[in-house]
DNA sequence: CAATTATTGTTATATTATAACAATACATTT
DNA sequence: AAATGTATTGTTATAATATAACAATAATTG
C-alpha cells in the first residue's frame, strides 16, 4: 500500500495537483457525456485548493465570490456530482471533501488523515482488496463502495510537538 | 479477517448480544473506575437493540419515555461517554451509532455495512493492520484511530431483490 | 424554432451536533 | 451528618450539515 499523492510533503508542487485534477476532470466528463460547467469547475478548483478536506459551507463564500448563487443546493449539487465521477472523495468522520488523486482508476476511497493539521493523503488499498473481498464473500456480501479512513499525526506535527 | 458477530445471521440469539454488551460496559466501567448510569445504560441497550446503526435523534424518544430528559445533549454525551470506552462504534458515512462486539480488547472501527437493509456487521482486521502500520510508518504518520467501512449488499437482500 | 432535458436559482426546512450555564446527585473529608 | 468538591444531568439556545420542492434559465436535440 503506498501513498498516492504528496499531500503530506509540504514542498511539493501543488498547481501541479490542480492542474492535473482540472485535466482529469475534463477528460473523464467527456468520457462520460457530463459536462464540468462553470460551477463545478470552480468547486472542485476550490476542493483542490489544498489537502485537506473542505466542508460545503467553506466552499460557499467563493463561491458568492465569484458571483454565483451561493445557497447550500448549489454546492453540494456540484459536490455530488463531482463525488459521482469519482473526482473527489467524502470524508465521512469529517463532513467534508478532498481531491481524488487518481480519478481515471475508479477505486475505494482511502485516506491518512492528520487530526492536527488536517491533511489528507490519499493512499493506495490495491493489496487490502483482497482481504476485503475475502471477507465480503464468506458473507455473501456484496461490495460496492468502502471508506477508509487511518486518523492519527503527520510526521511534520509529531515534529512540531511541544 | 472474519466478523466478529452474527449480524447478517438473521436468527441468531439478538438478547445474547444485548446482555453480553451489558456485561462488558459494567465490567469495563468498573476497570476504568466509571459510571454505568442509567441514562448511560438505556443508551446503550438502545443502540445494541439491533445490529442497525442508530441516529442520535433515533434514540431520543426511548429516553423520553423512560422518563429521562430527552434533550440531545443527554443523547450525545451517553454516546460520548460510550465511545470513549469502546462499547460503541460511530459510523462516519451515517452519522449513526452500533454497539462494539468486542470491547474488553480496544481495536479500530471496522464493519460491513448493507445499504439495503442498513445491517452493521462488524469485522476484525487484525491480519490488515500490518499494512496499515506499513504506510503509516513509512510517511513518518503515527496512526491512532482506524474507520474502515465496506459498503454494499448483505446476502439476504441480494436474495430478495426483485 | 419548438420541445425536451439539464442545470442553476431560490426559499424553506430537515437533520445532526454543540455551547453555555443551572440544577441535582454523588463522593470525600471532616 | 454537614460541608465541600466533582460528576452527571437538565435546560435553553443555537451552530453546523444537508435536502426537499419548485421556479427560472440554459443547453441540447429533433
Amino acid at each position: 500500500m503506498l501513498e498516492i499523492n504528496d499531500a503530506f510533503n509540504s514542498d511539493h508542487n501543488h498547481d501541479h495537483c490542480v492542474s492535473g485534477a482540472l485535466d482529469n476532470a475534463k477528460a473523464i466528463c467527456q468520457e462520460n457525456g457530463q459536462r464540468l460547467t462553470p460551477i463545478r469547475e470552480l468547486v472542485l478548483r476550490l476542493v483542490w485548493g489544498s489537502h485537506k478536506p473542505l466542508g460545503a459551507y467553506e466552499l460557499l463564500p467563493a463561491l458568492a465570490e465569484a458571483g454565483f448563487n451561493s445557497a447550500p443546493p448549489t454546492v453540494y449539487r456540484a459536490l455530488d456530482f463531482l463525488h459521482q465521477l469519482g473526482l473527489i472523495h467524502k470524508i465521512g468522520s469529517l463532513n467534508a471533501f478532498v481531491g481524488c488523486s487518481n480519478p481515471e482508476h475508479p477505486h475505494p476511497s482511502a485516506f491518512m488523515i492528520c487530526t492536527e493539521c488536517k491533511t489528507a493523503a490519499e493512499i493506495e488499498t490495491s493489496e487490502l482488496q483482497a482481504s476485503f473481498n475475502r471477507v465480503a464473500n464468506s458473507h455473501g456480501f456484496q461490495l460496492e463502495e468502502e471508506n477508509i479512513e487511518l486518523l492519527g499525526l503527520c510526521k511534520d506535527c509529531l515534529g512540531s510537538e511541544s
